[in-house]
RNA sequence: GCGGGUGUAGCUCAGUUGGUUAGAGCAUCUGGUUGUGGUCCAGAGGGUCGCGGGUUCGAGUCCCGUCACUCGCCCCA
């Protein structure tokens, strides 16, 4: 093993990896600019102090999970451990108030200090939107349309799932909560001890706890669809009627919380079972009491965020890559012709790699390995004749091109 | 933070009840073929068996510790 380790949780991404992932990016950034969504680019690291106020003290995110280190200038700082919360101080630090309805694509890293596992690294990669200023369940539609359609694109809409659920506004979560936490302590002898923490903490995760106790106790529980009030009611019908409008299947879950507490109204995931334990693949919800909170003016928001590693991993095997043309030298004084036509070609618009050295078993091996289209060899005849032997590696076939006509030849095959 | 599994060649792995010189396939390199690759044939290089300690005449194999990876819990995209 050797002296040099990458840190736990982190990995070089390249070759296919770095492929899928990238594809994963751009074909989710050309689908949201097609709904109206610009990109942004928060910094990677913010005052702990808005991570602390989006997140709430008490998830663990915040208690456990954040890399966070003081400046030499005593400034305590946090590694992003998700993107909305730089979305929402940049647009309370950028005065966008005034701009509203403002919609928000963003792709990058974020650190959290976890055990890894499948499907979970300490930096990782997120793609996300956020749709700041719309309060009416139009907003909802489009940003989950938007995520199922980046799905689609991707060619995932069969692996995955699509759950929703209601929160309620604040009067039917605050009345929600009470029951639920006068239900479970009633029971607590049922709880498994992390459940018996949630109590206190954060009672509404209680609902998806994976501890078959805790299932069992979650079965009689009330339902939050139950309990919502008639706007929340109604605002969560408009929500599954939309959908359904635009045929994207779904399935109401109430046991889908959030982990966050500025969560109310929509909340959705889409998740797969192809990922062992982390399934979750999409997931987001409304956001109306977050800029507030973190002292911007009352702005109603929604967004999502998605794993790019986790959607790289499911994604189905890439189309090929471009196939280049490998120029071929045989000696010395070719190789200054091959340089010359090799600029030619790239200027052209080819993707061109040329081999440095070795006798000629030994380049069109490499053109091999390149999995070069077509091989354009210069010998000496060639030199001499101004032309070049363009041979086609798939068939064996092979042609003299006169090389002012190698680019239109070649560009012929592209 | 907690629990399970795994660490042997660049990669994937085998290695018997502890036994003398640790193997295979793939990959790499060389030659057969000094202007023609993908196939084939012949050969070569490459390992402090994760690290440290212990038991033993003898440890890749057994024991303890440690580190790393991995899966799950937790949390979450």
């Amino acid at each position: 093993m050797s002296q040099l380790q990458p840190i736990k949780g982190t990995h070089d991404l390249m070759f296919e990896d770095i492929r899928r992932h990238r594809h994963v990016e751009e074909t989710a950034f050309e689908v949201a600019s097609r709904y109206g969504y610009g990109e942004i680019a928060t910094p990677v690291f913010e005052f702990t102090d808005v991570f602390k106020r989006t997140l709430g003290d008490t998830s663990d995110i915040v208690t456990k999970e954040m890399y966070t280190f003081e400046t030499k200038g005593g400034d305590s700082v946090t590694l992003r451990p998700e993107g909305t919360a730089g979305v929402a101080r940049a647009f309370i630090s950028g005065g966008l108030a005034q701009q509203t309805p403002l919609k928000f694509f963003y792709r990058g890293p974020m650190f959290r200090y976890e055990r890894p596992q499948k499907g979970r690294q300490r930096q990782f990669h997120q793609i996300g939107v956020e749709l700041l200023g719309v309060p009416t369940p139009q907003a909802d539609i489009e940003v989950i349309a938007l995520g199922a359609h980046i799905l689609k694109e991707l060619r995932l809409t069969g692996a995955v799932t699509l759950e929703i659920n209601s929160l309620g506004d604040i009067e039917s979560r605050a009345a929600y909560r009470d029951e639920l936490v006068r239900y479970f302590s009633a029971r607590t002898d049922q709880l498994s001890a992390d459940s018996r923490e949630r109590l206190a903490r954060n009672p509404l995760r209680i609902l998806d706890s994976k501890d078959p106790a805790d299932k069992a106790a979650v079965v009689d529980a009330p339902r939050f669809t139950d309990h919502l009030n008639a706007a929340s009611k109604d605002f969560f019908q408009q929500v599954q009627d939309g959908l359904a409008a635009l045929d994207i299947s779904f399935k109401v879950t109430p046991a889908l919380v959030r982990g966050l507490d500025y969560y109310g109204h929509t909340a959705f995931e889409f998740t797969t079972d192809a990922l062992g334990a982390q399934g979750t693949v999409l997931a987001g919800g409304r956001y109306d009491g977050l800029i507030k909170q973190m002292g911007g003016p009352v702005t109603p928001g929604i967004g999502w965020a998605a794993g790019v590693e986790r959607l790289a991993m499911l994604l189905p095997e890439l189309a090929q890559a471009n196939r280049p043309i490998a120029v071929i030298p045989i000696g010395d004084e070719e190789t200054k012709v091959a340089l010359a036509v090799t600029n030619t070609l790239r200027h052209a618009g080819l993707s061109v790699d040329i081999a440095y050295s070795g006798n000629m078993g030994k380049r069109m091996t490499r053109a091999n390995k390149i999995k070069a289209a077509f091989a354009v060899i210069l010998g000496s005849d060639e030199v001499r004749d101004g032309v070049a032997t363009v041979r086609n590696l798939d068939t064996g076939d092979q042609v003299k091109v006169a090389q002012a006509d190698l680019a239109r030849h070649l560009a012929a095959f592209k």
